[in-house]
DNA sequence: AACAAATATCGTAATATTACGATATAATCT
DNA sequence: AGATTATATCGTAATATTACGATATTTGTT
């Protein structure tokens, strides 16, 4: 009937896949990107930076949000996004063991 | 409205989107992790393993098959699936890079 | 207070994903 | 040849994602 299955799954599996989601479309990994590229959080003109419209862009940002790989901090008027360290560490952490761990058997 | 923009991003961009997305789902992952577990190829009975039926999982093993990361090779009346070493270094590669290259400000 | 700027949310349309039963296909066995 | 087994594909329903215009919200400015 096509509502995922997560409850079958172990928690890790699901968070993997749920971080691996959040990095699955190109415009979330442009703002990975150009967040990590500047090199101070006074970031909030990615809507410039990217061929989305604002609503799409603040979508896109919602789900990194969600993800918790980025956090917003209220900087007067607008919004300075960065990269969320700590959680950003520990997907980090998750993914690169998990793509270790794959082995190959021929 | 809707379909995806791919164009207006780099290859390697959608590339990592393309492979985050073959891991956004949890079954998929699953499948990975019991193909690196048998250290053989004899590999013909995830359906036994996963929680869905078995259109569902042939659906999944074709995303994986078409993302490139696994292989099917006939073998007899069934079918032998392994991980793709190759495809699996680069993709492990190429997220790895991703993954160290996204720097925090703070 | 009125206005402007930045961002989020709502509503909605198009498309994609997930899931499964039914059926097709292909290889082996009797 | 006919039956059996393994896997893929089709059809279809439910749900999720992507995209954007319009509008709301929040904050700073005049």
């Amino acid at each position: 009937m096509g509502l995922s299955k997560k409850e079958s799954f172990s928690a890790r599996q699901n968070q993997l896949a749920d971080l691996a989601r959040a990095l699955a479309h190109p415009a979330r990994i442009a703002i990975l990107e150009y967040l990590s590229k500047q090199n101070a959080c006074i970031c909030g003109d990615i809507v410039d930076q990217l061929p989305l419209s604002q609503a799409t862009v603040s979508q896109h940002l919602a789900a990194l949000k969600q993800a918790g790989l980025i956090r917003g901090n209220i900087e007067g008027a607008s919004i300075s996004y960065c990269i969320n360290a700590k959680a950003w560490n520990e997907a980090k952490e998750l993914l690169s063991h998990f793509l270790v761990t794959i082995k190959q058997c021929c």
